[in-house]
DNA sequence: GTTACCCATAGACATGGTCTATATCTCCTG
DNA sequence: CAGGAGATATAGACCATGTCTATGGGTAAC
């Protein structure tokens, strides 16, 4: 016989030691007298052993009982603390939230929200790691994150895509250009003057370059660089025309120390998205940031 | 909501983490697969947290899963201790018996099943407490001890009373009063040489004062003895004629260090009772004793 | 004596846990 | 690439068992 008591047993045989008195642990399990005096009984006949005396003020334990109780205490004190825990973590008292993205992306986008959502749930622990696209493809298969950031388009079955953001890239100068700044520019024309682009593997680098491939013309850059705050601070310092993403220079836009070179071919937008296991279960903490970005 | 998770749900869960299987935990418990895939779903409904990745290779924990195994973990190992410690206080192999009685009765009588008890069941520790019968009854009705050993009758409404053994009370003598060896006394007689007994408030004492009273004699000792040995003793140096129980001089009668004085009046048997509570129940290791005894 | 508060018992009822059967998915293999 | 093995999910029927109401008995206190 492997001693198979429903385990539910403990619980009330917990109250019923704690309180000494079956009516009081009927009261606060929501049950009736008898059914609590069932319990009890069932438990005592499984184990062949009396857990408790009767008398006519309650109950009291057996040595035996006692034993029973040492142990069960413990054992009903750590699942008061599980379902603490899980109420905590489902109420975003707790927990953790992992996310995967560029820095650049981090930086001038994923940063305000995650300030939104650790000011609402300061107990969420927050873990950024930062990589490319493929890396935090990788990350996320591994489990290691929650959630990625990265731009579209991405197509992996495994993967659950929401598009989340649109960004406009677009090419702008500093001071030095600045009889452009009326202009709009045929690509022709543009290719006149030294280019600044991000780093060959970027997605953006090859979007654009696509572009002008399908106008007939080749992008080739004077100056490459590695960040965006690079292509931001090499435009303001005249070295040339950078690509970048709008929405990450709207400051220096607005205070007039880069402008916008305009074109007279539209540039396509491109897309944040963020990025999920397909068929796993989402955490509370990522479901709520998902929610509070869209 | 006070989170009532039916706990034998954790159960579930705890073989299913364990064992990276539903199908695995399903054959642990004896359950089908179904109903373990069901009990994990309503844990996860409950707390609305997801807490398992489902592969083809079986399950495997979430963060938020994990943090739930954590405690639930020790939870169910607490309870299988439980169940063990349980099932070893039934089987005997652990426990305690908590005896109450006199000495004389503890040393003579009860100590030969005593050494039974402790060979057949070495797990169980033995608590000896000696005391008067009234003092037993209290220890008895405080819970202090498990079962009394005391000389009947006694009387009282709480307790239950079993008679196990009749002995024999009776008088003897040593060397110095050898003529008597032979004889058979009147009462009266055996007033004339000098009597050693047990002190006044033994149960001993006051049958035999009874039964003297009942012929129209009074029985005055010469010497007021506090235990079975002192009586012992008094009468082999040959200080009187000592009123004992005639199992516990035994071993002195055989060697003829001691001889019963017979008298033409026959002396009532006195028996011993083993006491319990009436209405409480007794713990295995008393039930076994008592078994033990008759 | 009487009241009030315990726990135990009996029996009816209904909830819900368990089962069987089946579907779906993934991985592996011939 | 088809098919098998093995995993979990789902649906629906069933019945075990946990829960209830009603009642009884015992004890302590007033």
């Amino acid at each position: 016989m492997s001693m198979g008591n429903n385990y539910e047993l403990y619980k009330v045989f917990y109250w019923a030691a704690k309180t000494g008195s079956l009516t009081q642990a009927a009261k606060t399990l929501y049950l009736t007298q008898p059914s609590v005096s069932h319990a009890i009984k069932q438990l005592e006949e499984n184990f062949g052993v009396a857990l408790f005396y009767r008398n006519s003020k309650g109950v009291e334990l057996t040595p035996e009982g006692s034993v029973l109780y040492s142990y069960i205490e413990q054992s009903q004190i750590l699942i008061s603390l599980a379902e603490e825990k899980m109420a905590a973590l489902k109420n975003l008292d707790s927990g953790e939230l992992r996310i995967g993205g560029s820095d650049s992306l981090f930086k001038h986008y994923v940063l305000p929200y995650l300030e939104q959502f650790h000011e609402r749930h300061p107990g969420v622990k927050l873990h950024l790691n930062h990589g490319t696209t493929p890396e935090v493809i990788t990350f996320l298969k591994e489990g290691r994150i929650d959630l990625g950031v990265v731009r579209m388009p991405i197509v992996d079955p495994q993967l659950q895509v929401t598009e989340s953001f649109q960004l406009q890239d677009c090419f702008v100068a500093g001071a030095r250009y600045a009889a452009l700044k009326h202009e709009v520019l045929s690509l022709e024309a543009l290719l006149q003057y030294p280019i600044i682009l991000f780093s060959r593997n970027s997605r953006a680098r090859m979007t654009i370059a696509e572009l002008f491939q399908s106008y007939g013309y080749s992008i080739k850059p004077e100056i490459e660089v590695g960040s965006v705050d690079l292509l931001i601070e090499f435009a303001r310092r005249g070295l040339g025309i950078s690509y970048v993403t709008r929405e990450f220079v709207s400051k220096e836009l607005e205070e007039g120390s880069l402008f916008e070179v305009k074109l007279e071919v539209p540039l396509p937008p491109s897309h944040v998205g963020l990025l999920t296991m397909r068929n796993m279960p989402l955490s509370s903490a990522a479901h709520a940031f998902i929610g509070l970005v869209k």
